[in-house]
DNA sequence: GCTTGACCTTCCAATGATGGGAAGGCCTAT
DNA sequence: ATAGGCCTTCCCATCATTGGAAGGTCAAGC
């Protein structure tokens, strides 16, 4: 099976299967004697596993972790199930991260008239008002830096 | 005052500060004779300003948009608060899909036992075993790609 | 005056996951 | 044989941020 073919089937792109095998992730295709990469069903059930994680929002060093106890035939499911509840957590501190960001927000937009006038508070608060707000987002980290 | 000490002040590291000004978000800096940048405090205000845009978790681009509409003595309230808004709108949207993927995590790794034993619904299920598990996940765009 | 250390400057590179594209080779159907 | 669809490698861009190297500047102490 070609990269295109693997691609379809897994929900890969090929450009990303290219990169997995460049960085390590996954092993490095068979070739054919032009040099095209080959796949079999189980590389294309391996990319479907990564896909999966990824949409679970694991990060892809995560899944290499996942991945080895995958093959790993004498692995402990507590192994297993570790992983998932690190990556529940840091799921978790994300969510909460931005519902407080949202809980500001939406505290300073409903102080806001929302008309033509100028005025408006949530200008008024990221200019440095801090006591006019909730302090929990103040000197809380970015979740995306 | 120098970039140190408006990072200080500020809350932005000095490396951040020059790319915000090479990046244009912030107008060039005065410089000294000797080519060290200077601020004042309306710049320190500006990056505070800018800084607690980020911690609310806009994009740069986004606080772009606010920091015109902050200069702009004739804006409308109602335009800041549509960028708040959806900004939140924005945020609840991450929000609702790691909420998706915390709840398959968890019903996964209720089903998974722990233990020294392989066997392992979580591997079971990345390897797309796609009917053991809620459907919200499975074809849902990851929140990080 | 000279040294030292803390600061500043610019430039370059890396991160992580992904997409875009160019230049060139391969394969298959007509 | 030719077209067009696939494949290959290589390079570049994203976004916000950090790191470092090489070199200039400032202020304090001797």
């Amino acid at each position: 099976m070609n990269i295109g073919e693997a691609a379809k089937h897994s929900g890969v792109s090929a450009k990303m299967i290219r990169y997995y095998e460049q960085t390590g992730l996954i092993p490095s295709a068979g070739r054919t004697a032009s040099g095209y990469r080959t796949y079999t069903g189980t590389d294309v059930q391996m990319l479907r596993f990564i896909r999966r994680a990824r949409d679970l929002g694991f990060q892809v060093e995560a899944i290499g972790e996942l991945l080895a106890l995958w093959r790993d035939r004498s692995r402990h499911s507590a192994d297993v199930k570790q992983l998932a509840q690190a990556q529940i957590a840091g799921l978790r501190r994300k969510i909460v991260e931005m519902e407080s960001m949202v809980a500001t927000l939406d505290h300073l937009a409903q102080g806001c008239s929302g008309d033509d006038r100028p005025d408006c508070p949530i200008l008024a608060d990221l200019e440095g008002e801090e006591s006019l707000v909730a302090p929990a987002c103040h000197s809380g980290p970015g979740f995306n830096r």
